[in-house]
DNA sequence: TGACAACTACCATTAGATAGGTAGAATTTG
DNA sequence: CAAATTCTACCTATCTAATGGTAGTTGTCA
């Protein structure tokens, strides 16, 4: 099986996540899902029985990916500081490929929370306790080692560096792209330093 | 005239902006508004005749607005320091009225910024322009006080600052609210004393 | 009288979603 | 083993509601 005809739930909610990433879920339609993977609208309902289930399954899936890319960076061995750094990187990812405008599928959500279910948003609003959860891990790490020096608890901290980075996507998305993203990345990244 | 009773346009467009700062550009319609302000949709277009009219007009006035509070702060005889902070608080304006979810509405609208014409689009980018310029006098101010402490330039500093600030609202809009909100921009100011 | 600001009544398009059906693969069962 | 059944992954056709938008009309007031 070429990676082009995966199977076609897997191209589905890769159409889907892009196109959320890039428009908003507001701004994307079963229609055009069903022209971007060669399939009618009525079968996409197949896979996803309503808009609502789609978006659950998109952010378990990222959840989930993202999870396992932190996990990578937490079992590793590295300073707090050399974490820190690597885990700002992932949120360069959205950026790195064409058409070089996509946002964070939370951050993206984020927005548009309210016109989301229950479920759907509870999820988002969890996917953001785990990463500063998982921040805040690396903070304590980094003033352990002494890499890293804190203001404040690490708590806070960790807060602000999650608020900071899904800002800095959103931002960047409208201007400079990547070389933005990755200067902010730089200033935040040394507001920390010891 | 009652306050409640202002021209019509006016309570047009602050329905309008009230919609898109909570459910985004592509989650409001001309119903909504309609039914909001109690005219017909069809008289809605007598008003903003077309959709994109209607958010180019709406970022107008939010530019002339917030563009006018950040100058009041700007002339103040305030340390640089104090400026920023004031300046800071100018985005918790939108979590301090029931029903508390309100965004930026430039940030909303750089989440969906895609979906936008291109002069509405021109618009965002131009608060996002005129912001970090603001920020960055402020902090050369604040340098040349002493009341601020940077580690690189000014305006790499201006540019994060305005990003994270953007990212503390959409977050503090789905988690924590005002208090979210207050505790970010607490660490944010805490991170440039000198 | 004429401009303003609203109205009624449409229109074409799209949205999410459903009903019912089919070819073929997989599974169960006499 | 082979017939019967069920499941998978699609399809066509259609529904209802909502969308942005237009044309032409009416009431009001300086």
């Amino acid at each position: 099986m070429s990676p082009t005809s995966a199977d076609t739930l897997t191209r589905l909610m890769d159409v889907a996540q892009d196109l959320v990433q890039r428009r908003g879920i507001n701004a994307m339609s079963f229609q055009d899902l069903s022209e971007a993977v060669g399939i009618r609208k009525a079968s996409v309902h197949y896979h996803f029985p309503s808009k609502d289930d789609m978006v659950v399954k998109l952010l378990e899936r990222y959840r989930e990916q993202f999870g396992q890319n932190v996990q990578a960076i937490l079992r590793g061995n590295y300073s707090g500081a050399e974490k820190l750094k690597k885990y700002a990187g992932l949120f360069c990812g959205p950026l790195q490929q064409p058409p070089y405008d996509r946002g964070c599928l939370c951050g993206m959500l984020a927005a548009e929370m309210i016109t989301l279910s229950e479920s759907a948003a509870e999820s988002v609003r969890s996917f953001f306790e785990e990463n500063q959860a998982w921040i805040r891990t690396i903070l304590d790490t980094g003033i352990e080692d002494g890499s890293l020096k804190l203001g404040g608890s690490s708590k806070a901290a960790a807060q602000f560096i999650f608020a900071s980075l899904e800002g800095a996507l959103l931002i960047a998305r409208t201007q400079g792209g990547m070389k933005r993203m990755q200067a902010d990345t730089r200033t935040l990244l040394q507001l920390f330093r010891p």
